[in-house]
DNA sequence: ATGAAAGCGCTAACAC
DNA sequence: GTGTTAGCGCTTTCAT
């Protein structure tokens, strides 16, 4: 059954005609006559023809590709957002390289591989990279925009939520609500959401003239999270509100407060997330947590990707879109208002 | 900054050799002199050159890229094996092409689109389709493995595990903890896995002289699965037991007995999924499941596509792993054995 | 409308 | 070891 490699050459001599009267007839906007088509597409049918993508892209010089890179899709959120990319692109006809950062290791490797791949475009999910290895895919002309992430002053488009807003939403929210041991559940250091929604948070208490009662690191992942709550909870003053940077961590931390500390929520401590992943809005968890437009990022990213690939000289952009808080059940005003 | 499309030619003229000696310098086994290398080396660097894949896969007829198509990554099951897949290909050199399966619409058009684009292989995580679907990607010699369905008697390999033997469990088991009225939540009803975890655990059901208290399709989806819990339970005689097809429909299926019903788990009904993914075992949930033994199922999936890729003539296999049961607190041996 | 011819950027014989 | 040559399968002028 194995048809190896028909040709169009191959069509050409079947249907009686030259080969670029095939090449017409697959191309989109041929100027053939019927009767040519017909017998191509017969010959083609009988040969189990398919144009070979790969030739056409190296003559046309596009590729009709974009890469997509993230980093993992443990959560949700991310695994949300690349479905809905990926679906949209490929309905545009574009074919979708997926790359992973690798945890450990080279990731100027992986960029490197995706300029040698001739994508059209770079979509950056939720990557955390330095200016130069943003700008080392930039330089190559390869329009690219990153998504849920910021990369410093640099001419790269970008599409992210207001994080820092969120976050001082969340200080602001907390401390109103009576409570003064509100702690902060970090997400990955380095990362530019991880940043803006810290600084947000403490300058939202600050704004209220409260601080910090602690912090510890959950890395944005649910096993991460587990331990640095059991730690923070450990404590003989132990916090009695926590934001947590992302709601897989939010909801990591109501799991071990209600089944290894016997905690009530909100009754004994109130919780906010971030990002409002479906899982958020179950009632089991119920949890406050402020909201990223999903839709709206990837549309706007995506959009801006394939702008930027039709005309080369648009000007990047950088998009902050804003959160909304989402009241739900795991934040509640403090009983004892000692204050 | 824009650099257009350096070629080994420019490279060539820079540094002074023929053009051959710059594809040798950037071939993993070439015989060149290192002086030579050298001296391409610094003229690449200079004029920021990059092979072309695209020219290279052209000449050596080998793309190095696997197709990964999907139907969805809502499931963390899903998102979990494409992470896994994605990550071992691309460890192995390879580039990784993701495509969805349309939700609605035409699914062949897809086919057509991976034939097209001359991969060296296909995964097929989770689609169900028929067997002329299965044989068109087969029949151009393109090698391609089935993870997580069957197709029938067909002459391609795949990899899934013993559903029958899961629900089978299911089946029995619910009814040895003295439970009268068992219901099953169905997943998509034309995919092999429901078919096959359905019937098993009628089987079950049946060596116990049991049989199907009601049944309701859930589609494998959270909110879908919530409306078949109501519906389902919204009878006069609800069920004191339900075998869900996924872990995702269980414990959706938990959150609405729990929050509208104000039943108890496992005090009021009993509760079985299947896949056992990683929330499944969150405190909050703490479902009895039938575990996949994804890690392995993916292992040999890749391992078998990279193999037929490497040995075109490799016939087929049909690879069953087995299921495991997880028992946690989602079941319960029914208080008041009437029976 | 159709065919002939010239490449796209690269690899792989083949001589030297 | 290195350069020369001939394509990979296709699109795209350019005549006809």
């Amino acid at each position: 059954m194995k048809r190896k490699s028909v040709t169009s050459r191959d069509v050409a001599k079947l249907a009686g005609v030259s080969q670029s009267a095939v090449s017409r007839t697959f191309s989109p906007n041929a100027k053939v006559s019927e009767r040519t088509r017909k017998k191509v597409m017969d010959a083609s049918r009988e040969l189990g023809y398919r144009p070979n993508t790969i030739a056409r892209s190296l003559i046309t010089r596009s590729s009709r590709t974009i890469a997509v890179v993230t980093y993992s899709l443990q959560n949700p959120f991310y695994s949300s957002m690349l479905e809905q990319a990926s679906r949209f692109f490929q309905q545009q006809g574009y074919h979708l390289l997926l790359f992973f950062a690798p945890s450990s290791g080279d990731f100027d490797a992986v960029l490197d591989d995706i300029i040698r791949s001739q994508v059209e475009g770079v979509l950056m999910l939720a990557l955390t990279m330095n200016e130069q290895q943003a700008h080392l895919v930039a330089d190559f002309g390869i329009p690219m925009v990153i998504i849920n992430r910021t990369v410093n002053d640099s001419g790269i488009s970008q599409v992210s939520s207001d994080n820092f807003q969120g976050g001082y939403w969340a200080g602001r929210y907390l401390t109103s609500l009576g409570h003064r041991r509100i702690a902060y559940l970090a997400g990955l250091p380095d990362s530019s959401t991880e940043k803006q929604r810290r600084s947000g948070f403490l300058e939202g208490l600050a704004s209220m003239q409260a601080s910090c009662h602690a912090v510890d690191v959950g890395n944005y992942r649910y096993e991460d999270a587990c331990q640095a709550t059991r730690r923070l909870f450990a404590d003989s003053h132990p916090p009695d509100a926590l934001f947590a940077a992302n709601d897989l961590m939010a909801i990591a931390a109501m799991e071990i407060l209600r089944h290894e500390y016997c905690m009530k929520i909100p009754e004994d401590v109130s919780i906010i997330g971030f990002d409002d992943v479906p899982m958020a809005s179950w009632p089991s968890h119920s949890l406050t947590t402020l909201q990223q437009p999903v839709d709206t990022m990837v549309m706007r990213a995506t959009e801006l990707l394939l702008e930027q690939i039709a005309q080369p000289g648009t000007p990047p952009e950088h998009i902050t879109l804003p959160v909304t808080p989402i009241l739900r059940n795991s934040t509640r005003r403090q009983s004892d208002p000692r204050r």
